[in-house]
DNA sequence: CCAGTTGTTCTCATTATGAGATTGTCTCAT
DNA sequence: ATGAGACAATCTCATAATGAGAACAACTGG
């Protein structure tokens, strides 16, 4: 191994974080505008290096929030990926690791420290991003689909409780097609731990009528069994 | 994000590689018993450092080859994650990139560059292991254990042509479950893509006696629809 | 009050799974 | 050579899960 680190150009390690989150039943990511070189004006993922002393996790975690002005906590964070092509940096070697967040709706975030502004953006419907970033928006994009598909962190786009509709709701804009209603309800309800009847209903019915819906929230599984499959994507298959 | 990266001290990347193949029935790991401080002579997972050219990708082959003296070719290569805890490596901050792969049942490597021995060995009964790489390796095996329900990856185990008996024992060999014979053979000719008959049958019955076997390759599906559950785990659920 | 919307619960056909049994071919030990 | 046991391959049957559609009641805004 030729143990020497000193033996080897210097590697500069970041994290960048795959904020998403449901508004207006699209799915929108967290970028931001940057406000240093390079890519100065240009739009990007939050993210920035890993201090001496600090987890990953903890510097994902530090970078949205600091990026963003508030103190985003996400619902969930998982680590997406590492991203290490040489020439991904223009400066010098940086390999950065990706994390993926979900979070309920929240209000628009105010530009950061280094970040002359950032905002919610459908992800459908994006600017460029910088560096590789499409890419790992893209990785972390199906890593959002697959994850609904086999554990029940849907609700981490939910506030505390929700109805069964609002639930469905954030599958059909993750996945981007629409789902059979009462399947939807007869498949939640039956998987054990996913989701937990409060009680409570609505205080009132939808903006275009429709009774009130039973309200619940998450319940204490890990994984979904069986999981709750997208329409078969048959040629996504081979 | 304070760009400029010589306000930071030093980080090394290095990458691990948690490499699999079944001999004997049983999940084996290739491990190498390391030739440089720190941890010298105790046992570890094959890794190095990235060169400052190359691809995080083309180090987990390389690093595979150079340790094990054969350039050992997996079947597959993934990455698993990134380990970057301040603490893991006692000399200097060094964030681990792992990496996960599969072949099938090789003879026995021989020494590398900086490595004593390498050795396959069984994952149910290793020696300690330097760094966190237990760690490492047991988010290996589960991610393997997960693969091979979603995806037809258990034929990376095997060479060209194999039975289904021999693809049932991957997945018994790394579920460490015994598997419905009758029910295994009707679900792995059902998937579509799984594996491709080619006209072809073993030359002999098994050791003990039976008939000859059907062979089969790998088919062209990346996916397995619908997928292969391991046996309920109610257990792992919450 | 009416028309339209929506939450919730059914039904019914189809597909997938788990468990067990059957059949015929092969190897090994007697 | 023969019989015992192993094993590939196929089948049956009960149960579970899914997809599609319909029913019905509770609610909305006009």
């Amino acid at each position: 191994m030729g143990y020497n680190p000193r033996d080897y150009p210097p590697v500069a390690v970041t994290v960048d974080v795959v904020a998403l989150t449901i508004r207006d039943r699209r799915l929108n990511v967290l970028i931001v505008e940057r406000g240093v070189q390079p890519y100065l004006g240009h739009w990007a993922l939050p993210g920035g290096f890993v201090r001496p002393d600090e987890n990953l996790d903890d510097a994902a975690v530090r970078e949205l929030g600091e990026e963003t002005g508030l103190g985003i906590r996400p619902a969930h964070l998982e680590q997406l990926g590492s991203y290490g092509t040489p020439e991904r940096d223009p400066r010098m070697r940086v390999v950065s690791i990706a994390y993926l967040a979900f979070g309920p709706d929240l209000p628009d975030p105010m530009a950061g420290s280094d970040a002359a502004e950032a905002v919610w953006h459908p992800v459908d419907d994006l600017p460029p991003l910088a560096f590789d970033h499409e890419r790992i928006l893209n990785d972390g994009i199906e890593r959002a689909r697959s994850k609904l598909e086999y554990t029940p962190l849907a609700t981490a786009f939910l506030p505390g409780t929700f109805t069964v509709s609002e639930l469905r709701l954030i599958y059909e804009s993750v996945w981007g097609t629409a789902l059979h209603a009462g399947n939807f309800h007869r498949k939640v309800l039956s998987v054990p731990g996913f989701v937990e009847g409060t009680g409570e209903t609505t205080q009132t019915g939808g903006p275009k009528g429709g009774p009130r819906a039973k309200l619940y929230t998450a319940g204490d599984a890990k994984l979904l069994h069986p999981a709750l499959l997208r329409p078969s994507r048959e040629e996504e298959i081979r």
